[in-house]
Order: structure tokens, then C-alpha cells, then sequence
DNA sequence: GCTTGCTTTTTGACTATTCAAAATAGAGTA
DNA sequence: TACTCTATTTTGAATAGTCAAAAAGCAAGC
């Protein structure tokens, strides 16, 4: 049974493996644990030597199959008990992911199960994050659309908040960018950096082109 | 912040003094952390110099009041997680203590109190076992009496189960006499060492003395 | 080709928790 | 009083994970 220090290297190397690709450089499971450099290289090593993690020297870690279906599995646990979090006990979205950092290590396969279909076994978790299924398939987001790059002057449908620290969930909520919501891009200035948009409610915002990143966006359904 | 282990060798400690009385041995501690006699030792003195409990030479321990507090925190945790496993997530009453074990530890103080509002502040679990309030009250169960010990011929009410083990549950469970269940003890057969009664369905009921003392009842509300 | 600067690795040490096995203290008994 | 039995403690060692600080590797620029 891997211990939860393992479940977090981990987690740490498939949620970068996601967004960039190829190999993770030490240096960023160093940031994403919040350990020093000695303690990463030691601790590779015992997870390659378990064989969840290939370890390039002086490169970084590449997830084994083994290794990629034990972090989906963490996954999974991390998204369901932040959407039950919210959903079902009320919580903040902004309060919940360091809950969850604490619980997906302590919730059984067993009472997943349940919490899964309590929630109606939901696709994404309250950011938008899509939840593996029991067998580790995650639906494929390699080419989300964000408000930084999508089409002008069609109405959309926020699906996704990618930057989750509580500062910018707080934005998004009191901007009324939440998942779910309607919106449309009305211009993008690059000179000055900046895109326009209108929200459903007919209010106009502002918002710089790195928060505009952050904003995954789909067709309206 | 306590650690795992430390939550649990104080929980045991808690559950022994409201059980027997006075200094819990070093030996009770040993059994219910199924760990070596010298593990216990070690980790008693450390413990100790915690402020988390008195250690008396080759005698036992006793809880300090901070352990007691702490103690009684993670006895409410484990309580509340089990009453909410059992009431909504629907999990059959003999499998929720070895989750509630692991939860425990992991649930925190917020989101305790979000299940404990979202039950409606339940004063026992489905064991019948009361659970400590946010400031470490418990109901007090020194005088509850057992079907061992209850008056004769009156209809009475099952309140609580002494023993957690599966196969204990189980039979309570089929045998319909599970806490709010109404019971009457028809007569107790102390040579042959049984107790007799009745069921509300009108079933008659013969068991054990031991198993009878570990039934406790009340007055029907 | 050599120096600079950043990343990674090595080394030595420390904490928390555990076990195995030997030593010891006390309580009760002969 | 001496003896025995059991509970407790001591001792020495192991494991998982961590840090601090020094060493080494390597890419980039001069």
C-alpha cells in the first residue's frame, strides 16, 4: 500500500506530465512538495526502485504505467471529494482543494464507490477538472480553447478554471466566471494586453490576457 | 499537530479509562494498537514529555487534560464519520469503523463541523456510542444498564451495542436488535445462562448472558 | 576552451515509529 | 525467604522521510 508521501510524488508528476509534456525535471516535484532538492533524488530513487517512476539521472521522472494508474487513482479520490465537499457538505471552492490534499489519502476504494454515486458519478469536479473514472481514463483536455485564444463574438460556456489558488478562485467567482457560465469575448487587444468580454448578465468585463489563459471555455451546450 | 499515532494511543487510553477506571497498563495500550510491549514504552515516554499524559512507573498512564481533550476530539471525529457513512453514504453499520479509523485523522475541525450540521448534530452513533460535543462533553454511560442487569417484563428499548466486532453486529443486526429496536425480557435463566425475550414482532429471543451484558437498554422514550 | 550559474546528486545527520530479544521489577506462592 | 510468573523496560537496530550543505554536471556565453 503506497504511503501518502508516495501517493504525492506521484500526483505531483501526472498533474505535470498533463500540462507540459515528456519528462518531469526534479525541479518541479521540488516546487509542487515543497522539499529540498536531496530529499526529491532520494525519494526517486525508492519509487524507481518500486518501479512507479523511471528516473533519468540528471533529467527528471517519467511515470510508469504502474506508477500513472496509482496517481490517476489519487486523482480520482482529489476531484470527488472536492465536488462532494461542495455539493453535498456546502463548502467554499476556494477552501476545499487543501481538504481534499488531506482526505484522498485517508478515503478507501470502497467508500469512493459510494461518494461516486451519491454525486451521480460527475465527469468534473467544481473547477472544471475532469474526474478519471474507476478504470483511470480522464477525458482528454490536451486542446482546450481558453478566453486567451478562442473564438470572438460567439457565446460560450466556461468549463474550466485552471489557476486554483484561492486569490484567483475569488476573482472568478465575484466576476461571475464560474464554470457553467455564459460569456462571450467581445475583443482582444494585445498591445495593451487585455480582453473584452460580456457576461450573460450583460455586464461588460476586463480582464488581462495571463487571467484570460486561465479560463478554459467550450461551445454552449 | 498530533500525529496519527499519537491520536491513537490517546483515543485507546480514553476508551480504557471510560470502560475500567483510573490508570490504564501499559498492556491495554499494547493490545489495542496491536504493537510490542516495548513500542509502547518508547512511545509512552514520549507522550509524556508532550504533556499528553502521565506515565506512571510499571503501572500505566493517565490522560492529562490536554490529552483528554484531544482524545475526546478524534473519539468525535470517528463517531460522526461513521453516523455519516452509515446515514448517507448508505455503508452497512459492520464496515464504517475500519474507514472511520482512517478518517479520522484526516478530517478536519471545518469540515467535521459541515458533517455534523449536514446530520443535524446527532448525540450517538449508530452503535448507540455517544459522541462528544465541539467542547468534549459526552454524555455520561457509567450506570447504562444491559440486558444482562434490566428490569424484567417491561418493554424497554435498545439503546447501544458494546461490541463492534463484525460478527457481534451481524448477529444483532438479523436478529433484530439493533439501538431504537423495543425488547422485552421475559426471564433470565441464571444456571443455564440465558436470557429470554421478546421482540417486538411478537419473536421470542434466547441469548447469553456475555452477549446479553454487551446490549444496553433503556426506557422507551 | 574556460568560466558562470543553475540543477541535480551526494553525504551525513536527525525524527518518529517500529521490532526483537534480553533484562528487570513486583506480586503472589510455596 | 526464595521462587516463579507476568508485565514492563531497556537496548540495539531498522525504515521512511526529511534537511543542510557541499560536490558535481552541464548548458551557455565569452
Amino acid at each position: 500500500m503506497a504511503t501518502s508521501t508516495v501517493e504525492n510524488y506521484l500526483k505531483a508528476a501526472l498533474l505535470y506530465e498533463q500540462e507540459k509534456y515528456g519528462i518531469v525535471p526534479m525541479g518541479a516535484l521540488v516546487e509542487a512538495l515543497g522539499v529540498v532538492p536531496g530529499t526529491v533524488t532520494t525519494m526517486v530513487k525508492a519509487l524507481a526502485t518500486q518501479g512507479l517512476i523511471e528516473h533519468e539521472a540528471r533529467q527528471g521522472v517519467r511515470l510508469t504505467p504502474v506508477g500513472r494508474a496509482l496517481a490517476l487513482g489519487v486523482l480520482r479520490k482529489h476531484r470527488l471529494v472536492e465536488t462532494f465537499l461542495v455539493q453535498t457538505l456546502k463548502m467554499d471552492w476556494s477552501e476545499v482543494h487543501d481538504e481534499a490534499e488531506a482526505l484522498e489519502h485517508a478515503v478507501s476504494d470502497r467508500v469512493l464507490e459510494r461518494i461516486d454515486e451519491f454525486l451521480g458519478r460527475p465527469a468534473a469536479d467544481p473547477h472544471g477538472d475532469p474526474i478519471p473514472d474507476a478504470e483511470g481514463r480522464i477525458a482528454d483536455t490536451a486542446r482546450q480553447v481558453t478566453m486567451e485564444g478562442c473564438a470572438v463574438n460567439k457565446i460560450l460556456r466556461v468549463t474550466r478554471i485552471l489557476d486554483q489558488t484561492p486569490d484567483f478562485l475569488a476573482y472568478v467567482q465575484q466576476s461571475g466566471l464560474k464554470p457553467g457560465a455564459r460569456i462571450k469575448v467581445l475583443r482582444r487587444e494585445v498591445a495593451s494586453g487585455v480582453v473584452r468580454c460580456e457576461i450573460k448578465s450583460g455586464q461588460e468585463l476586463t480582464l488581462g490576457l495571463p487571467a484570460a489563459a486561465k479560463i478554459v471555455v467550450g461551445a454552449v451546450v
